[in-house]
DNA sequence: ATCTGTGCAAACCTTTTGCACGTCA
DNA sequence: TGACGTGCAAAAGGTTTGCACAGAT
């Protein structure tokens, strides 16, 4: 089902209404690439849109995790990330301590094995995260000034 | 070698003062389970000297991390948590979400997973964590009243 | 008409810092 | 003595909320 109206039965279901402001925010949210912050959803949307509030902007991506549309992310830098829900697909991430950019990728078998440490604890387990933290490829590569120091400063 | 003895070279090496505060801070660090948040080793401290400020505390369990003594954790309440580093021992976390318990687990073959899937994408990993979030086996117990529903409030 | 949503600004909470005074080497 | 450390209080940075007005049903 289209993203849209998943967004719109949610809302009918709790009650709530449909406005232009959610409507402008849930499109930017699609239009974004993954793994964005509220500030920087609020400045993409306040370019086109500059009545639009922070708070709102705020509320909404609440509203969109509780209706299973987008997922919160911590990753340690001290502000919440958010990124859009693939269906059933979960997915664990590569962040590049130097740059900051974030990659995803998906193994199976990792989430068995954490399966199966879940059930050993006797823990019901609801959702988990997997992060590696170092530098990426891009990265290391710049680290090598040009193989020889002569004209580095 | 004693974390005391260790805590005193790393402090000498950088050309920093063994204090008292420093001291009874580590002190108060080694006794307290792991897991606690910058606050709750300030107040843990404050029992017995009320004369050690926030800031202090904080700094030095910044120090403390730089050190290698102590590691930060995230997880997602919006506070730091830190515990005490245990040689070269490694762990991840299973986190109720119900009464916020943190219990610790290790898996081998998950490691050596998260090294292949790192080298597959060039990256170069320098560290990662693993949550899993859930109900921990207590709070499930708790979770059926009695099994009839018969005297429960 | 009524109840929810919005925008603004202020409150909050944790983390971080400036500064004058205290302390260790 | 002089550099580093401390305590206090205030700044910073992100998140959350109160309130009066606007808008959707």
């Amino acid at each position: 089902m289209d993203l849209r109206e998943r967004f719109n039965q949610c809302l009918l279901q709790r009650g709530l209404k449909s406005t232009q402001q959610r409507a402008v925010i849930l499109e930017t949210f699609l239009a974004t690439q993954g793994h964005f912050s509220t500030e920087e959803l609020y400045l993409a949307i306040r370019r086109h849109h500059p009545r639009i509030g922070y708070a709102t902007v705020y509320r909404t991506l609440k509203l969109l995790t509780d209706c299973g549309l987008a997922v919160e992310r911590q990753f340690g830098d001290g502000q919440a990330r958010y990124e859009p829900v693939d269906a059933e697909e979960h997915h664990d991430h590569l962040i590049c301590t130097v740059c900051g950019s974030i990659r995803e990728f998906e193994n199976g078998e990792i989430e068995r094995l954490q399966e199966v440490i879940a059930q050993h604890h006797g823990f019901r387990m609801e959702s988990h995260r997997l992060d590696l933290f170092g530098v990426c490829a891009q990265c290391q590569q710049k680290e090598h000034p040009s193989l020889s120091n002569t004209t580095t400063d």
